[in-house]
DNA sequence: CCAGACGTTGTT
DNA sequence: GTCTGG
DNA sequence: CCAGACGTTGTT
DNA sequence: GTCTGG
């Protein structure tokens, strides 16, 4: 935990945790590497795409990349310690996916309603590579201009608790809405890292989840 | 001092 | 076995 | 998180 | 960039 997770009802998160700006698309199969909706420290009230997978400060690309943040070491480390800083983040979803000996099972909120998971984020500018060749140069941008800066993302983690346990030994940091608000604007925001997670509901789901590239509203029905 | 790491997950 | 891509 | 790739040569 | 290890 966290690597896969749904994301079908923004309109209640929106209600739940206040978002009234931007857009976030609907997904059952959230992914690490892809362009997903959250909701940054610099802009509270609005869902903004980023990347899942943190590119450290220090990182060329993505090879450095880091899809979870340990919430109990997330203030010293150097990759992170930054983002703890600066750049928090939370990150909506209605549910999470789970693997257990290779069975996929889908866990959500015993009342069914959305949550939001701690995030830190960081941006990250790729390289600026020169061709070296002028007929490629010269193909509408300038020999210097500055890459495209990305922003990427990853979940806050803490040792699970209540049914996740057995199934793994590590869990997201949920957050309701009053720990959103301080964690998105605290100066720190310590004690939201040893958190106890709500009461969750599991069921066993369709492997069909296991690729990556598919999205279908049954991949959290039930089998 | 410089070199090299810098991080997480699970390991049916 | 290990790394990249989604 | 899991799935899928993992490589070379010369090439009109 | 900054910290740790040697």
């Amino acid at each position: 935990m966290c690597g896969r997770y749904a994301l079908f009802s923004p309109a209640d998160v929106r209600e739940r945790y206040g978002v009234v700006d931007g857009e976030a698309t609907v997904t059952y199969n959230a992914a690490p590497s892809q362009s997903l909706p959250v909701v940054a420290s610099a802009d509270p009230e609005a869902f903004t795409s980023m990347e899942w997978g943190l590119v450290p400060p220090w990182a060329d690309d993505d090879s450095d990349a880091f899809v979870n943040a340990r919430g109990e070491t997330l203030r010293e480390k150097r990759s992170f310690r930054d983002a703890y800083e600066r750049r928090r983040c939370v990150v909506p979803a209605d549910g999470f996916y789970e693997w257990h000996d290779g069975t996929p099972y889908y866990f959500e909120r015993a009342d069914g309603r959305p949550f939001v998971m701690a995030g830190v984020w960081e941006p990250h500018t790729p390289e600026t590579t020169q061709t070296g060749l002028g007929e490629f140069a010269s193909a509408g941008d300038g020999p210097n201009r500055t890459a495209e800066t990305r922003r990427t993302f990853a979940v806050v983690t803490a040792e699970a608790t209540g049914a996740v346990a057995d199934y793994h030994h590590r869990a997201s940091v949920i957050l309701d809405p009053d720990e959103a608000t301080r964690w998105l604007t605290a100066d720190d925001p310590a004690d939201l890292l040893d958190p106890s997670l709500p009461d969750l509901s599991v069921r066993r789901v369709s492997t069909a989840v296991d690729d990556p590239t598919v999205d279908r509203p049954d991949l959290v029905d039930p089998v």
